[in-house]
DNA sequence: GTTAGCACTCAGCATATAAGAGTGCTAACA
DNA sequence: TGTTAGCACTCTTATATGCTGAGTGCTAAC
């Protein structure tokens, strides 16, 4: 629904205001903000038929206007400035990810917490999820007599390993056929791709032998599902303790945020590009009084994973998302120079 | 300094009470848990003179008694009674500590997590220092054309790896050659010993092939000093907010765990074999107000780290330790099993 | 449609009062 | 000399009361 032009002006007048200082918004901070084209009565007027239609509301029966999420989410969709980052600050940001920039775990950590640091909230980033991506180089690693060391490298550039504690004694027969096995079996092939009837076909190939292989085996599947399955970063929670809107529920929401399996999965549901979700727009409850804003990242042209943040509803949404964006597609860029020279 | 039997009598039912509580504990109180041996009237003036002597303090002038960090002291040294864990609970326990015990890291972890779901406060660990221990291995995983990934391998089961990018294409005889300086100078080598000298020799024995193959070895060298310096594992640190005495501070205290440098620094110089900081014995005045149980868990008979909890002074004392003692115990025998099989 | 003016509402703050828990002290007791 | 009963006193907590100021809704005039 589309509001007159001087409704839209008192409102996106009334969001960045509270936005800036938390505090409800009067008819005569608005007149001002309007450098008084209309007086703080008229003002009242619309602002009292903003509350009927739901963008605005009261705290307390007489005290000014703060935005409701329906407000915010008008506000974000048509009215908020766009605001650019300044290329300095593009550029320091462009160097503190670099410098991080050899794995992709440590890659998102930094770009969360970078976020986490530049917005006072929460940072938050997913792991590429890597379906699509193939097996690049399984390799054993002996540790003990009975201990080895399970290594995979996707094309992606994930590392994965997992000890492996046989119940024999490895031998150089043994470690010769796992490579033989991998060679025929692993490399090149999809980590989407490594399942039970693959795994029940080596099996079968090996005959006698496959008892000994078994732990091996699986631990290659298991390091495959491991990749398939992106994995989630987050950064600066105590941040999110700055803020007092949230202060009331900062428990609930901070062992939320620590548990992330459910967070993860929603994360995994997003396909937009960039995502504001204001409140209780917001699946689970622990978020409903939080806002998240997301932008994804793609990984050679394949979207794969997500990078934002979670703060307050209460936020300055016009400065945030062109760093948010910046740093999605920053960090895309720099796990596909890692990936491409393949 | 000792106290009258009827004095510790007296403060540790104070203490007792108050860590149950969370109220100042007056003298009436005081009196039915002794069983009315004496009046509340003789409670009081021994109350009093334990104030005077610094074990009690009143919040104010008319309430009831809590212990101050000095009765705290005096109750964990020589009052508090000692419990032992249910057997049915450690081994549920045990159970859940082996399910992560394949990697030293993801096993910290889960211990930490544990500790902090047991005791309600942040769990915190450091993974195994490793300076005795020695390089096993060192492998190579070619990802692209210029880039390859270095993967080290310790003795104590640590697995760490890094990407390294090249000025120029990876050839198999560079490969080849890396495997031989890798044989000659890093197998079978403390990774403690790894320092600039030594990279300095490898560098001149190298000649002029010392260019292509410098950013490989350093890239050992980084991998090696990474396994040296034990890291920070924190778990639960929202469970902190639960408790109201921390709540004030409650951003400073989760700020300065998210740090952890600072943190990780004290922890590598704790040498007892349990130790229990009770608030203002923690140099960092960010912990004023917290206490910290540590026990320490020895790898094959080898002092490696420790693993404990973080927690508000007003904490019980008697239970908990006797669950960190023996979760560190555990760590140290499942860890040492990831590395007998040498 | 806009504005000035005014009565009204309500949060926030300060002050006053009462109740209750617990103390310190004194004087009597064993 | 150590212990106890009794009592006045202190201080927190809760509740009630009044005041102030910011901001409103409404009405009447422009």
């Amino acid at each position: 629904m589309e509001l007159s032009v001087r409704k839209n002006k008192i409102l996106a007048a009334v969001v960045d205001r509270y936005i800036l200082t938390g505090e409800p918004v009067g008819s005569k901070t608005v007149a001002a903000m309007l450098d008084h084209a209309v007086s703080s009565a008229t003002i009242r007027n619309e602002m009292a038929e903003l509350c009927e239609l739901g963008y605005l509301e009261q705290p307390h029966t007489s005290s000014g206007r703060i935005p409701t999420q329906k407000g915010y989410r008008y506000y974000v969709d048509r009215l908020m400035g766009r605001y650019e980052l300044a290329s300095d600050e593009m550029y320091r940001i462009e160097r503190q990810l670099e410098s991080a920039s050899s794995e992709p775990e440590a890659l998102l950590i930094k770009a969360s917490a970078i976020l986490a640091e530049l917005t006072g909230c929460a940072g938050i980033s997913t792991t590429p999820k890597d379906e699509y991506t193939v097996i690049k180089k399984v390799e054993l690693v002996p540790i003990g007599k009975k201990t080895i060391m399970v290594v995979l490298a996707t094309s992606s550039g994930l590392l994965k390993s997992k000890v492996c504690r046989m119940d024999v004694p490895i031998t150089l027969d043994l470690i010769e056929l796992f490579y033989n096995v991998a060679a025929a079996n692993f490399i090149g092939v999809r980590v989407s791709d490594i399942h039970a009837p693959l795994l029940q076909n080596i099996a079968a190939s090996l005959g006698e032998k496959a008892f000994d292989m078994l732990g091996l085996v699986n631990a290659v599947a298991d390091l495959a599902q491991i990749c398939t399955s992106s994995e989630l970063v987050l950064e600066g929670e105590a941040n999110l303790l700055n803020h007092k809107e949230l202060e009331a529920n900062a428990l609930e929401l901070l062992t939320f945020l620590q548990d992330g399996d459910l967070l993860s999965k929603m994360l995994a549901e997003r396909n937009s590009q960039l995502s504001v979700t204001i409140g209780k727009e917001n699946v689970f409850k622990e978020l409903e009084n939080s806002s998240m804003i997301l932008s994804s990242y793609s990984v050679l042209g394949q979207r794969a994973g997500s990078v934002g943040i979670i703060g307050p509803t209460r936020i300055d949404y016009a400065r945030l998302i062109p760093s948010i964006k910046f740093l999605s597609q920053l960090v895309g860029k720099l796990l596909s120079d890692v990936t491409e020279s393949d």
